[in-house]
DNA sequence: GCGGAACGGAATGTTTTGTTCCGCTACCTA
DNA sequence: TAGGTAGCGGAACAAAACATTCCGTTCCGC
């Protein structure tokens, strides 16, 4: 039998596996983040593995995509759920945004939509996710703290603009982002719509679900 | 000599390239607005010419980018000239940034960016751009219509976002936009201040300059 | 001590794309 | 009216990028 002792977690062809696991994974996720179309090779390096290391784990570059996607809709609704535990709704909803802003789970999923044929799995989370962003967002609403006029399909498209911030390196993206988040959230409270209603309307769930079907 | 008479206006080999040089550079700006990315291939088909046509006007895509560039600095210019003659300045400063969204002078400018080398009239209009903009954004936040604690730097942030903005077709785009730039707004008014002062710094005019160095 | 899991990286085949080239059309000028 | 040629369409070409496969090597695990 495999007895995973001591040595499995020190050293060992098996260990250093698993961790080459993480590590891929890992740099796939920070890779990908900053651009959605890097080659495969660059994931292999920045792991610090070869590339048949990544391949050996992942049949396809689509299956790593499709596995990094789900990994961000389960980043989505765990930061989702913490923010619905949070008693005051406007903390909650600030929460949230910051959160799904600050882990980039937007360009961890709609960015590498349309790149992988969807499993069911996916479709589950992302029901899932929108369930929570709505409860998240009507909470506040109803408590006042967030103005009318605002549905959840608005959310996906203020995480795609504040996503487009892409100045310096890490440390300054988040500073940034954070800075301009705070200027949609001033531009969300009801104070705000003293200035003029929003114009337009918000997209409908099926303009957001067509970023999924498969470009290429 | 080679009289331009009406027949130069209807038809001729000489004005079917004329109207050639206007259906390429407009075909270029849609497509290169549409995808940055786009191959030459496709802005010749968009224009309805052969590849040849566009390469006998530019030697090359890095010429064609450049020129599509420089005339998205002119468009600033005559949009931020413009809006420095409106009378109210709160007016003119939205007159501003909704000329600068719905023209997508972003896209034309700073998505082009690094791939080519600019020429002294790309640093030229573009300084001559930034004074515009300073101008407008200042004029706003002295006569009290915008909140304090933002510079000028800040604004280009803003584009970036509201390029970002990518569904559906040009029209509904264009609603999008304008319904987000709706929420920048009004978070930046002076009473949206009152929900928080912004935190982080803007970007250096560096960090905004360095967006310009070949990457390629 | 040996079988094979795990791996690094070169090799491969394909796709994409910028650019050139060739033959053709039809305007312009003499 | 006839040759010269500007302008053009699109095939052809070469280079680059990239996903994926393959092979030789190492060294863990039994």
């Amino acid at each position: 039998m495999t007895d995973p002792g001591e040595r499995t977690v020190l050293d060992g062809r098996r260990a250093q596996a698993a961790r080459n696991d993480d590590a891929i994974l890992a740099a796939a996720r920070t890779v990908f983040i900053a651009e959605p179309h890097a080659p495969v090779g660059d994931v292999a390096r920045a792991a610090g593995v070869g590339i048949s290391a990544l391949y050996r784990r992942y049949p396809s570059k689509e299956a790593l995509l499709a596995t990094l996607c789900l990994d961000g809709l389960r980043r989505f609704v765990a930061i989702a759920r913490r923010a619905c535990e949070v008693t005051d709704p406007w903390e909650g909803f600030v929460e949230f945004m910051r959160g799904i802003v600050d882990a980039d789970v937007h360009s961890l999923t709609v960015h590498l939509a349309g790149r992988f044929t969807p499993t069911p799995e996916h479709r589950g989370l992302a029901v899932e996710a929108g369930a929570l962003a709505d409860r998240v967002l009507h909470r506040a609403q109803q408590s006042g703290a967030v103005r009318g006029g605002l549905g959840s399909t608005d959310l996906p498209m203020i995480y795609e603009q504040l996503a487009a911030i892409r100045l310096g390196d890490t440390g300054q993206i988040r500073e940034l982002r954070r800075r301009y988040l705070d200027v949609h959230l001033a531009g969300l409270r009801p104070g705000a719509a003293s200035y003029g209603p929003l114009t337009g309307t918000a997209p409908t769930p099926a303009d957001l679900g067509a970023r999924w079907t498969r470009t290429a």
